[in-house]
DNA sequence: TCGTTTTACTAAATCGTCTTACTAAATCGT
DNA sequence: ACGATTTAGTAAGACGATTTAGTAAAACGA
């Protein structure tokens, strides 16, 4: 890393002392220029009801006069006293993981929708970090808090909406997929190809979805009469966010001896680590195995093999989750249902699934 | 998507009301509680100096009153007295293309330690939006802008610090990749392969290392007495974030008909594309065409085949550029100079390159 | 013409914190 | 013992906006 510095800027006599160095000028300065209140400025630039009265001739001077002055109101001075920041906070685990960025880019559109910006913080699977993390956000008087991926203990001061995540708590909104509906695609997918024998592989410890995941996947094999015994179950083990822990817990499970035709991956991710390690072992995707992932990141339909996954609607969670954050905090706290709102996933068939060879 | 409404929370009569109804308390109510006033509750929380002849008796009762009553300083109030929002606002493309979520994740990781949050909006490459989110963010008095492969032309009233932006402003610091070295090491290891041959993707008109990656690569390859004709180089066409734009950009090169046995791509991105392309066309990677890729992302290494490419180090730009936005915050406009920091790139070889075949 | 309403504004309080400029009492130095 | 300093605080203003509660003048109604 290098560093070269090439000249100072804003020599005191270009025009940068001109356009950067008005301070910014406030409504008094603009009451002042115009010899009138505050208060009237106020109200008409807020067209208030009150403006009713002001003439339209003083309006315009008004509105002329913040332009040429290019007024600004001033964020903080409005928050404290409307006692509205319109910023929401955001927790993740992880920035970089793929699932929270695709989450996130449909939080963002819904909210700046509506004049509100986020402040982000990830945790990186800490417990203390979420508690951490939490206090500081409602420190920074943000309006709501939107948890994704993160369990969330504790009732807070602000209204939580929680996408994915694994809480029972009272008055917190739910965004979750139709678990069921997803295990049903997968498995059924799997069966009408002739599959008999599935391997899973688990999610971590922490992950919100990992428990409905592995119940619903074997509750619906069993009702396809396909019984998944602990031996063809491996799980992801530590926080590493790239496809290494999926080919580690794959070769574990090679490891094992255990013959099996198929497995369904907790995560794209996953199951690309898988692939990796399948091949490693010289089975091909999928003559050998068939793989289903899980989520549909942007990964999944450029890899090769291709992967059959369970979509989530990721980016319209994102969307959701603002949208009834932002309703919530329109409400006062007694009167928050404990919502709980299901999106649907798709199978998308890809390459990484084929006829069950034997 | 279908709605479950569980219950309401808050029954009036469980402990919620007790832990929730609190007002916020403020210095006001500490200083009346313990019948102080404001100013000395509020020196000797913060530790100012005056606080000095404030006896430890009189500190130990208005630590222990704001522990109790579970004071919290309103940041909103603090903001506008000290005139610190202790917030920056980043400007990306897109939040889920990977490049801006590893340069976020190194940027956060900064802004933490210093106390300092972050507000993200994104201009999906349209010129216009990356203006109108400047104006909101200054609106919502951040302190500075870090702008991350997002052109900035305009001299703005808070400090800029931008990472992988083409702009020639003064006081603006960038962060840039040495791309002389980046394009020798890319060039150098298909030469030593035997390559002679080498094909271009380009990046999008609006990408900000489009036009420097190019110039780089063409005029190291003429030191190694290669040229690289027009006809071997295409482009990436549309702001679609996905692998998409390659494998198209790459059909395209196909279509002419020229020969070549090795490949540049813009980044990893249109790497994984293109070998779909030269998958589809019959060719193997390695065997027939070696790529290399560009940014090492996270899916760089477990795509198949695992792709060899040059490594930005992507989470320390994004700390170095957050570190420089605060230090320029510190400074007034006038003294910010115009830096360059280089930052290195490295050879990440894998499976994507190999021999020339003949 | 006199009282009421409307018009066109404004003064002052408030949001919650921090800081500057005090004061009153206690202690110190000689 | 008397002025100077230290101790232990407080009152008031500012940050920049919004809102409540006005007021003075003009217009209106009978």
């Amino acid at each position: 890393m290098s560093v070269k510095k090439e000249k100072k800027s804003g020599n005191s006599n270009d025009n940068s002392m001109e356009s950067l160095q008005q301070k910014n000028i406030s409504l008094k300065d603009v009451a002042a220029y115009l010899k009138l209140s505050p208060t009237t400025v106020s109200i008409v630039l807020n067209n208030s009801p009150l403006a009713d009265s002001i003439p339209q001739e003083t309006k315009d001077r008004i509105f002329e006069a913040a332009r040429n002055l290019n007024y600004r109101p001033n964020y903080i001075a409005r928050s404290l006293r409307n006692q509205r920041t319109h910023t929401i906070g955001v927790l993740i685990p992880e920035m970089s993981d793929g699932y929270s960025a695709a989450v996130l880019s449909g939080v963002e559109e819904r909210l700046l929708q509506e004049g509100y910006f986020y402040f982000v913080a990830s945790h990186h699977h800490h417990t203390d970090l979420i508690e951490k993390n939490t206090q500081f956000l409602v420190g920074r008087c943000v309006e709501g808090i939107l948890a994704i991926d993160t369990p969330t203990n504790q009732q807070s001061l602000v209204p939580i909406v929680s996408i994915s995540g694994h809480n029972r708590v009272k008055g917190i909104t739910n965004i979750v997929l139709n678990h069921e509906k997803a295990a049903q695609l997968a498995i059924e997918h799997l069966h009408d190809l002739g599959h008999r024998k599935i391997a899973v592989i688990k999610g971590q410890e922490f992950s919100s979805d990992t428990e409905v995941r592995l119940s619903t996947i074997l509750a619906t094999a069993q009702k396809f009469d396909i019984f998944i015994a602990d031996n063809l179950i491996t799980q992801l083990i530590g926080d590493d966010p790239s496809p290494e822990t999926g080919y580690r817990a794959t070769k574990e499970l090679l490891s094992r001896g255990v013959k099996f035709t198929a497995i369904l991956a907790f995560n794209d991710i996953s199951a690309i680590g898988a692939i990796r390690a399948f091949r490693e072992n010289g089975l091909d995707v999928p003559k050998d195995i068939s793989i289903i992932g899980f989520d549909d990141i942007t990964a999944a339909e450029f890899h090769y093999p291709a992967l059959t996954t369970i979509r989530q609607p990721l980016k319209q969670m994102g969307n959701l989750g603002a949208e009834h954050l932002l309703q919530n905090i329109q409400k006062n706290s007694a009167e928050i249902p404990s919502l709980e709102i299901t999106v649907e996933p798709d199978l998308i068939i890809r390459q990484s699934t084929a006829d069950a060879s034997k």
